[in-house]
Order: C-alpha cells, then sequence, then structure tokens
DNA sequence: TCTGGGGTCCTAGGACCC
DNA sequence: TCTGGGGTCCTAGGACCC
C-alpha cells in the first residue's frame, strides 16, 4: 500500500439541487427539491437549505412537502446534470489517466498516475487547484477527499462537506477512524449496521478489534471479510478506470397500480423496447433477460430466463420479458414494472450465423460450436445489418402530449429562455432567467400557447464551445 | 399521497459435468 | 451398495450506492 494520501475522492455538493440553483437564479440561497413529482415519487436530492428542514435523498415526496412546503420542487433534468458531469470529468482527467466515475457526480482519481509529485503536501495542493479548476468550469462546488485508501478517501470527502477538502493522512488514520460508527463504512448500510449492532459491534474501532472470523459469521464471508479490512485501514482496492457496464434495465413506477392484464402485457413490451434501445445504442448485445415486478403490497419479484445467444432485437427481448411476466401472479395488481438485460456481449446471435457462414467453407469454426442449437432469434428477425448502432426504433419520448413539468426548460417566442415553474387548469406559468441573469419575472400561458416549447438546458456558464442549439 | 430509477456485488441452492 | 468433491452455470433474492 501507499505510503502517501494520494487516492483522491471528489463528491459534487447537493449536485441535482446546485445545478437547479446555478441554472435558475431566482432559487439562488432557496431551498429546491428535485426529485419525481408524482403521487410516488421520492427525493432524489435536496439542497442545503431543504436540508435544513430534514428533508433527505430517498424520502418521499409527499413526506418533503410537509416538512419544506416553501421549496421549490423540480423534476430531474439529467441532461443538464450529464453535460455539467462531463466538464467535471474532463478536469479530473487532467490530474490522472485513473479516473474511476462512480455516478455523474462522484470519483476516484489516483494522482499517483498522474503529475503530481509524491507526497501529502502536493495532493492537497493538487486537490485544492481541482476544486478552483470546477467551480471555474461550471460554476459548482465540489468536495474532495485525500487519503491512501478509496475508503479513508470516501470518508474525508464525505466529512469534507459541503465545498471543503480534507487529507486523512497516514498517522490520523486511526483516530479518524475510530471515533466512527460503522454506519460510516461504504458498503454498511442499514442491514449490516443492525447485525452488527446486535453483536455489540456500534463503532469502526469495535469492528477493527472484532475477531475476522466472527465478523465472516455473522455478514458472510464477502462482506464480513470487506468490513473488517476496511475497518483497520488497510483496504487496498486499485481505483479503475474505464468499467464496461455489466447490465442494463428500465422500470417505472405507475401513478395507480395497474390491474389489467392486458394493459400490463402492454406496459412490458413497452419496456422491453426502451431497454433493448437502450443496448442497441451502447452498441452491446446481452443473452439474459429479467423482469421486475412490484405488487400491491410492495412485495417485489424478479425473473429471469438465459438465451442461447446474445441479442439486441426488441422483438426477442420483447418475447422473453412477456413469457416471465405471463408467469407470475399479479391478480391483485402492480405498482412496478421493469425490463432488463445482462450477460453483456459486444456482438450478437446474428453475428455468430454470420461467423459461422463465413467459416463454413472448408471447416466448421468453434463459433459455429457455440450455437448449435435454436436460435435465440426468431425467424425473419436478424437480417444482417439489422443492428446500426444508434439505430433509433424505439423510445418515442413521450407519447403524452404537452405536459410542462416544473423545472423544464422552455423557449418563447417572445419572451425567449425560462423555465416551467408550474401549471394546472390549462395554464403553465413560466420564469424568464437564465444562468447569467438576474432572477427573472414570471408569465402565464395557456397550456397550448403555440409560442411556447421545449428548450435544451443552458450552459451554468459561457463556455468556449459555442453551442447552436437552444 | 409511504417507499424512484439505475446500477453493482454477493449468496445460496440445484443442475450438470468431470 | 459409502452421502466424494470440485467447478461452472443458472435463477432468485437481498443489501447497498448515488
Amino acid at each position: 500500500m501507499r505510503d502517501a494520501p494520494t487516492i483522491l475522492h471528489l463528491d459534487m455538493d447537493a449536485f441535482y439541487a446546485s445545478v437547479e440553483q446555478a441554472a435558475k437564479p431566482s432559487l439562488r440561497g432557496r431551498p429546491v427539491i428535485v426529485g419525481g413529482l408524482g403521487p410516488r415519487g421520492v427525493v432524489a436530492t435536496a439542497s442545503y437549505e431543504a436540508r435544513v428542514f430534514g428533508v433527505h435523498s430517498a424520502m418521499p415526496m409527499s413526506q418533503a412537502r410537509r416538512h419544506c412546503p416553501q421549496a421549490a420542487f423540480l423534476v430531474p433534468r439529467f441532461e443538464a446534470y450529464r453535460q455539467n458531469s462531463e466538464l467535471v470529468m474532463a478536469r479530473l482527467a487532467a490530474f490522472s489517466p485513473l479516473v474511476e466515475p462512480l455516478s455523474l457526480d462522484e470519483a476516484y482519481v489516483d494522482l499517483e498516475a498522474g503529475p503530481t509529485e509524491p507526497g501529502a503536501r502536493a495532493a492537497r495542493a493538487a486537490g485544492e487547484r481541482l476544486r478552483a479548476e470546477i467551480v471555474a468550469a461550471t460554476g459548482l462546488s465540489a468536495s474532495v477527499g485525500l487519503a491512501r485508501t478509496k475508503t479513508l478517501a470516501k470518508i474525508a470527502s464525505e466529512r469534507a462537506k459541503p465545498d471543503g477538502l480534507l487529507v486523512i493522512e497516514r498517522h490520523t488514520e486511526r483516530e479518524v477512524l475510530d471515533a466512527l460508527p460503522v454506519r460510516a463504512l461504504p458498503g454498511v448500510g442499514p442491514a449490516t449496521a443492525e447485525t452488527l449492532r446486535r453483536a455489540g459491534i456500534h463503532t469502526v474501532a469495535e469492528a477493527a478489534s472484532a475477531d475476522r472470523r466472527e465478523l465472516v459469521r455473522l455478514l458472510g464471508s464477502a462482506h464480513g471479510a470487506a468490513v473488517h479490512t476496511m475497518a483497520l485501514g488497510a483496504d487496498d482496492r486499485p481505483v479503475v478506470a474505464e468499467r464496461e457496464s455489466k447490465s442494463v434495465s428500465v422500470e417505472d413506477t405507475y401513478d395507480e397500480d395497474v390491474t389489467e392484464r392486458a394493459l400490463i402485457a402492454l406496459k412490458v413490451a413497452e419496456l422491453a423496447e426502451r431497454c433493448a434501445g437502450r443496448l442497441r445504442r451502447a452498441g452491446r448485445s446481452a443473452r439474459t433477460v429479467s423482469v421486475k415486478v412490484r405488487r400491491h403490497d410492495f412485495t417485489t419479484l424478479t425473473r429471469s430466463e438465459t438465451l442461447r445467444g446474445p441479442t439486441d432485437d426488441s422483438g426477442v427481448i420483447r418475447e422473453a420479458a412477456g413469457r416471465l411476466v405471463a408467469a407470475v401472479d399479479i391478480s391483485e395488481g402492480v405498482r412496478l414494472l421493469g425490463v432488463g438485460v445482462s450477460g453483456l456481449a459486444d456482438f450478437t446471435q446474428e453475428d455468430l450465423f454470420a461467423q459461422a457462414l463465413a467459416a463454413a467453407g472448408p471447416r466448421s469454426s468453434t463459433a459455429g460450436d457455440a450455437a448449435p442449437g435454436r436460435p435465440a432469434v426468431p425467424e425473419g428477425a436478424g437480417a444482417p445489418g439489422a443492428r446500426q448502432p444508434g439505430a433509433s426504433g424505439g423510445t418515442p419520448a413521450s407519447a403524452s402530449p404537452r405536459r410542462w413539468q416544473p423545472g423544464a426548460d422552455v423557449w418563447h417566442a417572445a419572451w425567449g429562455p425560462g423555465w416551467v415553474q408550474g401549471s394546472g387548469v390549462g395554464r403553465v406559468t413560466v420564469r424568464f432567467e437564465t444562468p447569467a441573469s438576474p432572477p427573472g419575472r414570471v408569465r402565464t400561458f395557456a397550456v397550448d400557447d403555440p409560442d411556447l416549447t421545449a428548450a435544451d438546458p443552458l450552459p451554468l456558464l459561457p463556455g468556449p464551445e459555442p453551442d447552436g442549439n437552444r
């Protein structure tokens, strides 16, 4: 293990909510809550102003409204978050080729693989410079943790929040770890914490001095060993760049339980279509199809089926998903349906056929042996050339007419760029402001006003590259 | 108005194979 | 004529993370 605190963990502060406040000047300094706005929505991110009122991630939105009715409640704008995430990740790349993104707003960086001088002082300086560069590129604040291990770097960034930097040096590691509750270790959630509590283990110090075999007995071999290792501060997992995704899934929770068989079948087909579309756009194919069903009482079950060979064909995935859902008891209705694929590959069953065909000259190859039986693809579905990357195929965006969702970007022919503040009874109110403008004025329109259209997110700061669309 | 959506990793049992 | 014994694949479920 390394001696200097050169693993950096970056964590953007209240990322979604901060992007919204940067994009919408009237919301700066005010509580902002981003999440699902339907009857079954939950909070994705609450701004620090909203957290004061006890609002936090994963809280049901109904509860958040009771805690903080004065907040701005906004639907997530993932396109805007992605854009700003890319700006952040681009800054990280300048510090090291070894960057491991964990989500849109979080990443590990191994400074030892980059140009930073060895040692704690240089690591701290790099962290501060990174934070400054992120502000310059996006206007957003980030917190940075630096330590010798991933676990400690993550704990450090957590303690640095918001808008801070913390270095945990070798000689302070024990002191920091010992005082923490076990729950502070990444990977220790409510269930693990409860198991440990019943065994009398509450703090990281207690976990560290526990017998490793006892932890394995309590938590299973992998998790028990991992918890002990993290508690000892001895976690030696490397920073790994470019991890390929292993599954793709889509799911919908419905505002009201769906009970009709035929309607459920229709929704599953639509989810399968979306899932297959995402798979194709990623240039991948998959061998296992899964469905997820959450029933009215929140009991959740999954069913899966492994095909003979990988596919990216909507029809194949749709039919497998349909079969799987048809076999579960949904007589009392479902609140959620999902379709996913795993066992990802970079080729399809059709590719195997093509290979086998190409090899069918003098003797058959191993590729032919891999697919001896019935094709996973129905007849006529897998014509060669059926999988252009990026083929649109599905995703008709929204079948619904015009739904003005709070927070969404709009453009008005006379008033320019703005965002939806609310809508109802045939009207929509729009606030006209941009990231660079002062707080703007509100105007109300008919929901079907032809001058009002949906728009793309604006950059938070005037960027180097001109952005043609609005 | 209780409880999103997209992921990762692990476990356990049975089938199957050598 | 005595419960061997691993490995791998598949399925279902669960914990956890952001």
